[in-house]
DNA sequence: ATTAGCACTCTCCACAAGCAAGTGCCATTC
DNA sequence: GAATGGCACTTGCTTGTGGAGAGTGCTAAT
């Protein structure tokens, strides 16, 4: 008991239609209304033993007695999983997007701007990782001398992104010296990714420790405290207001509880890096989760990738009755034309 | 007729009680529950003649015929201006804010943690706007060649925070020169304020025309481009979501207005410039605003100085019904350690 | 297996009654 | 004449009732 196997392809066609009627109407579907969608070729009183086994299966549940069916989380599963026919996307929702995507600026600025289209169109919530710059290049790298032996560490990934970190070496350094260190790792390690940079800059020192004059020492020492920490993640949100709207989410104490986990950022952080395990769209729909905040909540994502490197994930947070069929292909398309934007050879 | 003039002294004590009991329950005042404060002094049905006066002059209203009575606008006006008596911070409230504030650490960080220290002493929304940086000394100037003729400007300041900026000079810079171009600017202008380098920067084009090489002027002309430009005004703001929990904001519609206004930034942004001219304490109470997201939202602002040289902006948003005998010296009290962690002389 | 019929359950709405709070007004008091 | 006590009145909130509407589950018939 309870497996979908169990389902024939009657009860699995009533499941669609009445996920399909629920999506669209926000109403309990009851078994009058569900008969006008088989065109009298089975009666109310069928649909309801139908339903009566569904409703036994944890697929749907009605809110009380004498009301329609709602689909549970499982039934949605269920839906998007085995059920659903997606809508290709609209011609104007297209050009909108690569409108907005196709132009090349900041780097920041692509990701605020996906995550603005992805919440102007759907109407909910969008959301994009920053992009992970592990696969960026090093173009430049400089130090400053601050007060207390302090060095302020500035450094360019490819053209574009501008980091910066103080470090407190444990030694004090003159800004001539500074100035050298910063040369012989422009010289040396401007041009390849972070990631190769990070790697010889841990292994290098007990390789080749013989070869390295105590300059050299000093350069790799600052350059690793400056590139080897914990990259903080993050997240460009926008559209949360439009959450608001939602009859489904107008309790203030969950609403409350969703917007201080958007401030917060560590709980959505996590759950959008089990997105990154796998490539492609993916969906959490409601207590799927496992957050508290999210419990009425659904969210598509996606991957987006740069020279077929996954490097972040993007998506839409909506209420768990959401169009499916059209949100999906949206976020895959969107997670497509944003690794085209980043992409630096254009 | 709604003059103040026409109060006497009882009065104005009924209204302060009043206001205060509101503050405090949330409920119509009545005329009983008046009655208590004055000891059997004065009967309710006294009370009730004096608040028909009040009424009359628009300082209370009634929320329907048989409710007690509620401050309006100009009652709260009349009560912070002339009838409040403000609580000294708790021990305890002042020592959490020194603690956060007394700690020299990055300067973004301070103004993030004033923000948060605001909101959450008070249980309502802080917010600071990033200090204006005409003040800030220039410490070094630094162009990275991009494609395109690009040039990547970074610029520090004070020995804390790096800015950075796109520009396309008219002209291709190899980066040799490029390079001179900095050093030059750096021997030159380091240790300047940004306001002081922006004067002497458009200035000197015209009068020292003769004695500038080229590579000087080349130089001047892409600090110019770098530094004199709009500096796009922002703030930090924290705990909005505490605004969820007041029954008054309970309205979803108004409340998405507000957090809608808190993203787009700029009418804030407007609201708070207008705290700008005023030293010191500023309140804005409900509608007095001007703008229909605050309408049910008060505002209770001072600026902050560094070196007397006010830099910004900082406040407490809440409901009209806030305790505002303890919220304006706090907001005050925070405003000059603010200032004070600020001050590079530490 | 499917269907029609029917009793049942539950929500929603409207309306009324009773209660509590508080007012406005008037006649009275000092 | 200002302050007071008394009283009728208004209003919102709560509770209860009753009917309409929607939808179900069960049973008997096809």
């Amino acid at each position: 008991m309870g497996n979908s196997q169990n389902l024939n392809d009657r009860s699995l066609q009533l499941l669609k239609n009445l996920v399909e009627r629920y999506i669209q109407s926000g109403q309990p579907v009851g078994s009058k209304a569900l008969a006008q969608d088989f065109d009298a070729k089975l009666s109310p009183a069928t649909i309801r033993n139908v339903m009566a086994d569904l409703e036994e299966l944890g697929l749907i549940y009605s809110p009380h007695h004498s009301a329609g069916r709602i689909p549970t989380a499982t039934g949605y599963r269920l839906f998007v999983d085995s059920l659903l026919t997606v809508k290709p996307l609209a011609a104007q929702e297209l050009s909108y997007l690569s409108q907005g995507l196709e132009n090349p600026n900041d780097n920041t600025d692509v990701v605020a701007i996906a995550s603005k289209v992805l919440s102007d169109v759907t109407q909910m919530a969008g959301i994009v990782t920053i992009p992970r710059r592990e696969m960026a290049c090093l173009s430049h790298i400089e130090f400053l001398p601050l007060s207390h032996n302090r060095v302020l560490v500035i450094f360019v990934t490819d053209e574009q992104e501008v980091h910066n970190k103080i470090i407190q070496p444990s030694k004090t350094f003159s800004p001539a010296e500074l100035q050298q260190a910063a040369n012989y790792l422009n010289s040396v390690y401007a041009g390849r990714s972070l990631s190769s940079v990070r790697d010889v800059l841990l292994t290098q020192m007990q390789q080749d420790h013989q070869k390295l004059n105590q300059g050299m020492l000093d350069a790799i020492n600052m350059a690793k405290l400056a590139l080897v920490d914990e990259q903080k993640e993050d997240y460009v949100l926008s559209g949360e207001t439009n959450l608001m709207s939602f009859s489904e989410l107008s309790d203030m104490d969950r609403l409350k509880q969703l917007f201080e986990a958007f401030n917060q950022k560590h709980s959505v952080i996590q759950l959008l890096d089990q997105c990154l395990t796998a490539d492609g769209v993916q969906i959490f729909i409601g207590e799927e989760s496992g957050y508290q905040a999210f419990e009425q909540c659904s969210l598509v994502t996606s991957t987006y990738s740069v020279n077929d490197e996954v490097v972040g994930v993007l998506g839409v947070i909506g209420p768990t009755r959401m169009a499916y069929q059209k949100i999906i292909p949206f976020v895959d398309v969107t997670a497509k034309l944003l690794g085209a934007a980043l992409n630096p050879k254009s």
